[in-house]
DNA sequence: TCTGTCTGCCCC
DNA sequence: ATTCTGC
DNA sequence: GCAGAATGGGCAGACAGA
């Protein structure tokens, strides 16, 4: 057994960046692929991919760019004899670093990350430090990553995507692809307390597109302004994921509570919203929410300061058995019948489209941030934007200033691409109202830019 | 030990 | 989250 | 139509200095 050298696959990733055409990727990185050892397929996809850890995985590296910069500049002294770096150490490495933390793990990570990079070529050298930012710049994510494992086991795409969607670690689908084959991928299925991709909608910009896209069988809901949550009960243990499958469960215990009490079937898998609100009810603003999300200290006195709210709007799972492929009418009745007790997402199912334009406009006027339309026969497709499900947002329109703009990153370097705008209030003063980068196509920039330049009174290399 | 600052990570 | 570009 | 890149605000955690 020969293990493949992490040099090979920064070559793979330089490979990479010389190229603009996805089918040549997807063969760059396939034939990689088929060349690895087992075990080292799944770390090999992560290195490609710069992400080190699965979606699921709460592990983070924590490395600061203060703490990497003195590394790099002390990589003088180089070490007579080099060891060749593989894949697979190189991950090991790096597992061991998101393990540090404490006192003092700022110097024992800076201390692992000197040895590391005191054995690397220059070539090495620029990937290993991309994937520690998570940026590999070489236009390789999941999606091409998903194509060239397909490529490389002879299974097919959608399969494998499939698999994706509902197992959520790259990684670990690459494995089952090339070593088991087909039987490996189509045994991927639902597992409880492992979050699936939720099923995504297609934005449109008013009630006459959807019922042209849908024709007829629309339910419309109330869309939230909140966080998207799935949640996972097996008896007595209750979890809660987000849209990207972090786990927020330990942050709104109320919650869990109100599962337990109101959801009796053991094994299940539910969707719904999770908003602010105040003590009448009504929605507060998202900002709100935020201040009880990823928190550790205060969570009890966060709680009574901003009460939250659970709307639900799909089962995804229920007793052993997967609800994917059964119609959103039947999973909606499902639902219902199960959480009696609990608040579903407000809903009517219309063909008429004045009833439906009076239930946005209710909605709206109700502090919501707008509603999905869903078509009543269709499966849920996770992690897919699809035309089953469409979603219609209102829109503020306001008069604005441009009075700052900072220069750009990446491709945006060159331009003024972040607006600091401000509305004129009454006493004709600027009030600073947020800041935008949206919207804009290249040639807008460069001629914005150029405005913009013209007018400054003030430069200090970042912001105009 | 307290406070300010920096930065990664997560949501929208 | 949104919006852009390149394929 | 898909995929990747770019972008902002709020929090916890870590360090440096008082």
């Amino acid at each position: 057994m020969t293990l493949t050298t992490f040099l090979e696959l920064a070559k793979v990733c330089e490979k990479l960046t010389k190229t603009t055409k996805t089918l040549e990727k997807t063969k760059i990185v396939s034939n990689f692929l088929s060349k690895l050892e087992k075990e080292e397929i799944s770390p090999a996809i992560f290195l490609i991919i710069g992400t080190i850890f699965s979606e699921t995985d709460p592990r983070t590296l924590n490395i600061n760019w203060k703490s990497l910069e003195p590394v790099l500049k002390s990589l003088k002294q180089k070490t007579l004899f080099q060891e060749k770096l593989t894949i697979t150490s190189v991950y090991k490495t790096f597992l061991k670093i998101a393990q540090i933390s404490g006192k003092g793990s700022q110097r024992k990570k800076k201390d692992m990350l000197i040895s590391l990079f005191s054995q690397v070529s220059p070539l090495e050298k620029k990937f290993l430090m991309r994937n520690i930012f998570g940026e590999m710049r070489h236009g390789v994510k999941e999606g091409v990553m998903i194509k060239a494992i397909s490529v490389a086991s002879g299974l097919d795409y959608s399969n494998i995507k499939r698999a994706y969607m509902i197992n959520g670690n790259i990684g670990e689908i690459g494995k089952i692809a090339l070593e088991d084959g087909e039987e490996g991928i189509k045994k991927v299925s639902i597992k409880l307390f492992q979050p699936i991709k939720p099923m995504l909608g297609e934005i449109v910009e008013d009630l006459n597109q959807a019922f042209n896209k849908h024709g007829k069988n629309l339910a419309l809901e109330y869309k939230y302004d909140g966080i998207r949550v799935q949640i996972h009960k097996s008896g007595k243990i209750v979890r809660i994921f987000t849209r990207h499958l972090k786990e927020i469960t330990s942050n709104f215990p109320e919650i869990i509570k109100k599962i337990l009490d109101n959801i009796e079937i053991d094994d299940i898998i539910v969707e719904g919203e999770l908003i602010a609100i105040d003590s009448n009810g009504r929605p507060l603003p998202f900002q709100d929410l935020m201040h009880r999300f990823k928190r550790i200290y205060e969570i009890k006195k966060v709680q009574q300061l901003i009460p939250v709210s659970l709307l639900l709007f799909d089962i995804i799972f229920c007793n052993g058995k997967s609800f994917l492929n059964i119609p959103y009418q039947k999973r909606w009745k499902k639902l219902s019948e199960i959480v009696k007790n609990f608040d579903l997402a407000k809903r009517i199912i219309t063909n008429n489209i004045d009833e439906a334009n009076i239930f946005y406009n209710n909605a709206i006027s109700e502090g919501h941030e707008g509603v999905m339309i869903k078509a009543l026969t269709s499966i849920y497709h996770p992690g897919e934007r699809k035309n089953d499900w469409l979603k219609l947002k209102s829109e503020i329109r306001l008069d604005i200033v441009i009075i700052a703009a900072d220069w750009g990153s990446g491709r945006r370097h060159k331009w003024l691409s972040n607006y600091h705008l401000a509305v004129i209030d009454e006493k004709e003063e600027f009030q600073v109202i947020g800041k935008t980068f949206k919207g804009l196509t290249d040639q807008e920039f460069e001629n914005i830019t150029e405005e913009l330049l013209k007018l400054k009174i003030n430069d200090n290399q970042y912001t105009v």
